[in-house]
DNA sequence: ATAGTTTCTAAGCTATCGCTTAGTTTTGTT
DNA sequence: AACAAAACTAAGCGATAGCTTAGAAACTAT
């Protein structure tokens, strides 16, 4: 990923995009610290060489990863933007949130939302700011959808948006853990109040 | 804290429960793996050789540690189980929850909370199992207060603990970044639908 | 003062961490 | 067939992990 060949050689015995998506459910499943380079090549099924040629360090491996995740459940934040029926696109998307990765084949909750919890108690790390800048994202598409709404004021907007992206956080906590029948229980719960 | 001396000999030079309490800090602003035992002595003030024979291995540490935290917010568990106002005690703690861990001068959430999300992903986990069933402990206090509102049917106070115990663990991993104002609005919005 | 017991310091143990290097194999070009 | 470039395998790098050990220091009982 990082150079382009233009003199012919050996060719690589495997694909990136597929190593990579391999790595990515191995990092969903452990977490970024217990997942160590070993365990990556065994399952990515390549050799530690291929690993740092092709991405650096394991760093990369997982800020590849992470796009990699990104890219799988990035359907669900095109319908929540493209959609225009306001308060009811953020819960579809809520719904969206604990059958996606159930798909995916991995019970381990949300990539980022882990990633973010097992960053955020260290200082000044690069995975966890954008993280972070990812979240304010969604909290700004909460915000507009909240908007449609003419009837509340800034303020409640302000205070609702930052409600449900703390519940999307629990949420996805808790999808690691609880039934999928508490987690729409825990939905509805939510959006009661909305 | 394992064994009992009958003969006398050279003294302690600390003392168990206070070199507990800085190590449950270091814990508590590192997460577990990555406080190493190294930090521990230098925070603790004694060397490797006294934490092990003190506690036995970096878990007893740990565990103790966990103790030691669970002593130090112990009254506002017991102020939630004494009272008798129903739901209103439960805010009262939600609003404990993120007052005390102030007091105690750590900005890094509920370690409780915080162990919980470091060892989820683990499988077989002692800790993890623990601490579920603490949480499972804290969930039936909820449906305890939840009950003396006799108007609500038992599915209804089944769906709101669990929806509690969730914006609980929510708030607490909140905590570590959001301001006090977001967190306050938050309980607000969490109690509105209860 | 000596003996016996415990705690102290400091060095070192094995295992694993992320990462690199040496040397072979495979490829396309000439 | 010879060569150059890239990818392969496998061994090994220094650093650090949790933990242990050897021996000096401090204490009480006799």
């Amino acid at each position: 990923m990082y150079r382009i060949t233009n003199v012919m050689a050996r060719k690589k015995e495997y694909i990136e995009e597929e190593v990579i998506e391999k790595a990515m459910h191995l990092f969903w499943h452990n977490g970024y610290e217990a997942t160590s380079v070993r365990m990556l090549e065994k399952e990515m099924g390549i050799n530690q060489f291929s690993i740092y040629s092709s991405f650096g360090s394991k760093h990369g491996v997982f800020q590849e990863s992470l796009k990699c995740y990104k890219q799988k459940v990035s359907a669900i934040f095109n319908k929540l933007k493209t959609s225009t029926r306001g308060v009811e696109d953020i819960k579809e998307f809520f719904y969206d949130s604990i059958r996606v990765p159930e798909e995916l084949g991995n019970q381990k909750g949300c990539l980022v939302t882990n990633t973010y919890n097992e960053f955020a108690e260290k200082e000044d790390d690069v995975i966890s700011k954008e993280i972070v800048d990812f979240m304010e994202g969604v909290k700004a598409i909460f915000i507009e959808k909240l908007s449609m709404d003419s009837s509340k004021d800034e303020a409640t907007i302000r205070k609702q948006a930052n409600y449900l992206l703390l519940a999307k956080h629990g949420l996805a906590a808790a999808s690691r853990v609880n039934s999928k029948e508490e987690l729409e229980d825990y939905i509805e719960m939510t959006f009661r109040n909305i």
